[in-house]
DNA sequence: CTCCAATCTTAGAGACACTATAAGTTTAGA
DNA sequence: TCTAAACTTATAGTGTCTCTAAGATTGGAG
């Protein structure tokens, strides 16, 4: 089923993902043009806008998952499941997502993480994407624990989770852990909505 | 000292931001053009780029005021202050700071406010001036605080503070009192950092 | 009042992201 | 092998934004 044709065109795109994220390496985001990228991969700039709709969407890759990641931690959620728990639970399930379209030694993801951080208008995006991804998770946690929660309650968690991750992962130095920091933020902001449920 | 030539030049600036905010209200976004804007403030394109940067700099206005908001709270902060103090001060200074250029009955600020949550691209703008702050916040606050707080606790305190707000001031119905939502959220994510603290 | 210098505005040319359309090419399946 | 669908591409155009240089306006000195 997997014919010639998907094949082709997961290689396409693979290549024009690996050819944008080694140029904006050289010569920046700002100093690589779409006709730069499309050549190096070898097709016509008609053909990048075929794949990504803009020059950032090529950064993103499959972050669009996310959404799926979060549909999936409250499909096989039990009713009554603790709040903290199913807050715990999503932060983990995105951390551990695999989104990226590399692997995570792959050494294009050190340069996708550079230019998230760098660059104000790929920043501005990736705030974006996390931002929606928080109003569906928002929306899900409010429909699990109605009326533990009410939906201002449900937003502020998750967007205070996610705001902070965000912040602090930028404080974290190269090579720390990461893994450490997302758990004891999480549980520090879980911990300020529902102070009776301190893990 | 407040000569002809500044009171015109404000006066350019009012009547740019008033133009571009009618027309998004009446086009959309996306169907105004810089082109437009300018016609109808009576400067030329090229004009319209010498006050603002970019289109959608001129939805934004005086938002660059709330770095000077900012330091100022430190500024006047006394050594030893409790760090709730400090991240609840900081909050009603931004939430009262006069950073957008109408009086907050203005008609066009609902239609600022509409913009900022509705167009993805202007959200996103929205966001990441947000976390610039943040940013900033989180330095004052660690220099203010150490070694109570280290700079990764200190990022995540503030991403969680302005994250829960973005978030949870989506949620709040037209109308209803944003100022108790705003002090509720901050007292449940200071809370969470600093659980001895809660005021 | 006059003139100079600084500042502000503007026109014009151009780079680049992105859209729309239509034509050409490749593949899947009958 | 032939056809229909899917994919790629060329072309032309719109709109944002930059740069440069020329024109207009203002503040201050003589």
């Amino acid at each position: 089923m997997t014919g010639l044709r998907e094949e082709k065109k997961r290689r396409t795109r693979q290549a024009l993902i690996e050819a944008a994220l080694t140029l904006f390496d050289e010569q920046g985001y700002d100093g690589t043009t779409v006709a730069e990228i499309s050549a190096r991969a070898k097709v016509s700039p008609a053909t990048f806008f075929n794949y990504f709709a803009t020059k950032e969407d090529v950064v993103f890759a499959d972050q669009h998952l996310y959404d799926e990641v979060v549909d999936g931690v409250f499909a096989a959620a039990e009713p009554g499941e603790q709040v903290a728990e199913l807050v715990k639970k999503t932060v983990h399930s995105l951390a551990t997502a695999e989104a990226w379209s590399f692997p995570l030694d792959h050494p294009l993801t050190e340069v996708r993480t550079r230019l998230l951080a760098g660059v104000p208008a790929l920043r501005a995006g990736y705030l974006l994407r996390n931002a929606v991804v928080g109003d569906r998770w928002a929306e899900k946690l409010y429909e699990a624990c109605a009326p533990r929660l009410d939906r201002v309650e449900a937003a502020a968690l998750t967007g205070a989770v996610l705001g902070a991750l965000e912040a602090a992962l930028r404080q974290v130095p190269d090579g720390s852990s990461a893994t450490e920091v997302v758990l004891a933020t999480v549980d520090r902001v879980v911990y300020g909505f529902l102070p009776g449920k301190k893990s």
